[in-house]
DNA sequence: TCTGATCCACAACCCGGCGTTGTTCACTAA
DNA sequence: TTAGTGAACAACGCCGGGTTGTGGATCAGA
């Protein structure tokens, strides 16, 4: 049975005849007439009474209009349930915090009509895997080789480079500084809870060890970023490091320093990620919206090898 | 959007992979796949998430399968509305007690699982409108030339030939008799109350009335047929014609003679009419039925002659 | 790392169904 | 009888959906 000739049959019944109905779904009375003879034959009974002065329901076509309907009604909610851009886009971030939610907080102001669901995933590989099997739409991660596309047809852009400051108590060495570069760092404790390994940045701090000779200590459990600043603000040995667009709530009182770090500019390179087929309009909204907002690479900036992009 | 994809997706969604649903639904793999592919293109979005063990539901897949389920449900339910024989057969007759009402009975005792509506319309051009708009099924009426098609696609064939007696009280002058012949009627009142004139069973009684000069009264209301067998039995003045295989309830002590009339014996030449295109199964089934106790046309009967068949 | 197994996608081809135009048929009204 | 209305029939072209054949991606096991 299909969808067509019921919807044909009501539009029959309710014009009374072929032809005005034919004109109405704009195609020829004949193509309704073989429409009705294939539907009357689908279903093992006459609908319709043929008249000279139009066509009348027989008793079966009179059982059947208020089910031919209600199958048009649960089609269309059917169809409606699943329309492109019904549902919101659910984007993965790095941090609720960071670079990323600052992006997605500028497309929610230039398009506020856009539903939006902001999430936080593990790290990398989850996230390509979320978007592979349609569970996200797209995710803000940093990504080797950013612009090569992904296996299964993950596709990646650089979107931002978000230069990384110093965060220090005011009884820290540095505390004064108006900016340090990456050498001067090297003998201080870097200390930056959470920092679990094999995820992306993980990675990306192991590359800046190992290139400058810092001493970054991950050690102990991540109480958050409130108990990450008092035992910062507290502690002179300790400093961390933190995204230069990062938007803190700012303990009053405590006499947090941030200071830039240049000589190079160590900065977290951010690309947008998303699925080739993904159909989402907002989708192609957030990306159009993307492109206007990316920077080109800037000179005198450090990214891990990987991150380059090709 | 097509439901045979819809099922197709439901298909796949139960046995999560496309080859195993295709084989399922005797189709080749290739197939699903492009069901699918033209399922997600009209939808919009991606239903599932291809891998190499498999297909999983996306966000969006998740959300159409109940849709799906209970589209292919109200499809299933609408179509069963008006599978035939799904309905009653609904069937004209001329009297509630007359020869056709017996045939009907024959028919039910063979057949008890057929479900059957009876009822009476007013006269035959009321059944055969009826007939062709698909009101009822079939009718048993006189007919003029029984065999040939009525227009409108309307068929006949004539199935009882039902003899007339005469119905009188004790008292009445042919009381005695054993049976009577035509002729002998002239000159007897003959009381139908009830016969309405443009009907077909008026006609018949004209024509009764003009060969062979009888003389009917059809005045007065028709308060129905104990009313009429009270004032017979009461009215020694007065007969009535009554079908011969008419069930009466019998009223006690009347004293009610049944005399069957000779010479020729006037018979009611009962057609049955139907759709030539109805294919209600239970209409053949009748049919059929119909042509095992059709008698032939018996020598020494009277018949109207618009009613002799051709 | 290589190979085979598994499963989906793509390409080429074929056929049937659907819509079109042109025409005929059935019935009604004047 | 004739004109008008409205559905059905016939012929034809084209698109969609089916098939077979093949390629590509992934995973398990040697």
């Amino acid at each position: 049975m299909d969808l067509e000739a019921v919807r044909t049959f009501v539009a029959v019944a309710e014009a009374g005849q072929f032809q005005l109905a034919a004109a109405d779904l704009s195609i020829t009375q004949q193509a309704v007439s073989k429409r009705m003879a294939t539907l009357e034959r689908d279903l093992g009974v006459r609908l319709f009474t043929r008249a000279p002065r139009g066509v009348a329901l027989t008793i079966d076509g009179q059982a059947f209009l208020p089910q031919a309907r209600e199958l048009l009604r649960v089609a269309d909610r059917a169809v409606a349930s699943v329309r492109a851009g019904s549902r919101p886009l659910r984007i993965d971030v790095i941090n609720s915090r960071g670079a990323a939610s600052g992006l997605m907080r500028d497309f929610h102001r230039a398009h506020p009509g856009i539903e939006l669901d902001v999430l936080m995933l593990l790290d990398i590989e989850q996230a390509v895997t979320a978007i592979r099997s349609g569970t996200i739409d797209a995710s803000f991660r940093a990504v080797a080789a950013p612009g090569r596309p992904l296996p299964g047809n993950v596709e990646s852009v650089r979107v931002l480079d978000e230069p990384l400051e110093l965060l220090t108590g005011p009884a820290h060495a540095l505390a004064g500084a108006r900016s340090v570069t990456v050498a001067q760092l090297a003998g201080h404790r870097i200390w930056m809870p959470g920092l679990a390994p094999g995820t992306e940045w993980a990675a990306y701090y192991d590359d800046l060890v190992a290139e400058f000779g810092l001493t970054i200590e991950s050690t102990g459990p991540n109480f958050g970023s409130d108990a990450l600043l008092d035992t910062i603000a507290d502690t002179p040995a300790l400093a961390t490091f933190m995204g230069g667009h990062t938007r803190l709530i700012w303990p009053a009182g405590h006499g947090l320093r941030r200071i830039p770090v240049t000589g190079p500019v160590p900065v977290y390179p951010h690309s947008f990620l998303w699925h080739r087929d993904n159909p989402h309009p907002a989708l192609a909204t957030l990306r159009a919206h993307l492109a206007t907002t990316t920077a080109g690479r800037n000179a005198g900036t450090w990214v891990p090898n990987w991150a380059i992009p090709h």
